[in-house]
DNA sequence: CGCCGTTAGTTGCACACGCATCATGCCTGA
DNA sequence: TCAGGCATGATGCGTGTGCAACTAACGGCG
């Protein structure tokens, strides 16, 4: 029991270490984004997701996985991007309850713009997570995982 | 400059997945403390942290701080859950600017009747996204990580 | 051909959050 | 002693989000 307990009680504080490193990340992101560039970082993200998905286009519901939001909050959130003019929705033509979205030339000009500004807010926020001795042991962890998950 | 590039782009997708695996588990945990207990993640956050603190009391900045969120949501938090009788505000005696919190009776009732769902939500949230490739290393990092932690 | 179940996306509503501002209480210096 | 500055929480306001209900469109089956 008490060797369950253990994992248990494991699990529980790797998740308060996630969700703390996950929320000074996002924070910082946040912040810097909307400074510089006046974007959320779900705008972000939403942007990001679709200028790498280079040729293929998604459907709303696979964007709204992609960023694990809700089907309400993505159609707004592509709405405001669309208003914006850095995304443009277009029917699908097999199927015209789908609808696929696209980023303008404005949206990756933006994006490229933006790009510079959320890689070093990421870069300062994981070095300051890495100064707090709770956290420092994720921010590692981070750093090699993503060396061979590459 | 490749190598530069390189490490910049394993930090955002480090991040990535980082965001996609805490969504992931505060969603499901959201839901299921919500439907059985009428708790969100952070209204259950706060309760753990407080009965954690078992003699020491917190001040509501330094509670903000723990559950990483603004004075102002704290500040509602607290009073959401002091209506519900959860816990209980006291002033602090030498300086009457400071406000306590303390988790009532009723709060370490409610709180160690959801924990187990709270845990095995966790557990669940984490086991399935063991099993997506992308998500894979990130959770068994966290596993080895928290045991060195300890 | 037309009906019904399913799927995709949008909208009404309530709510939690952050920011800026405000009210209150502490403390230092003249 | 009391005026000014600082710190601690609370509140008004705007906004983004999830849930549930709704509309539109596809596909199968009688």
């Amino acid at each position: 029991m008490s060797l369950a307990d253990d994992a248990v009680e494991a699990r529980a504080q790797g998740w308060r270490t996630l969700a703390a490193l996950h929320a000074r990340i996002e924070d910082r992101l946040q912040r810097e984004l909307e400074r510089d560039h006046e974007l959320s970082v779900s705008e972000y993200t939403v942007l990001d997701v679709l200028a790498r998905q280079d040729g293929f286009h998604l459907r709303m519901t696979q964007l709204a996985t992609a960023v694990v939001l809700s089907q309400s909050a993505t159609t707004r959130l592509v709405t405001r991007l669309e208003e914006r003019g850095l995304l443009s929705r277009y029917l699908c033509a097999t199927d015209r309850r789908g609808i696929y979205t696209e980023v303008t030339p404005a949206g990756k000009q933006l994006l490229a713009a933006a790009r510079p500004t959320h890689d070093s807010a990421l870069a300062a926020a994981l070095a300051e997570a890495g100064e707090l001795p709770e956290l420092a042991p994720l921010v590692g962890a981070l750093g090699s995982l993503t060396f061979a998950a590459k």
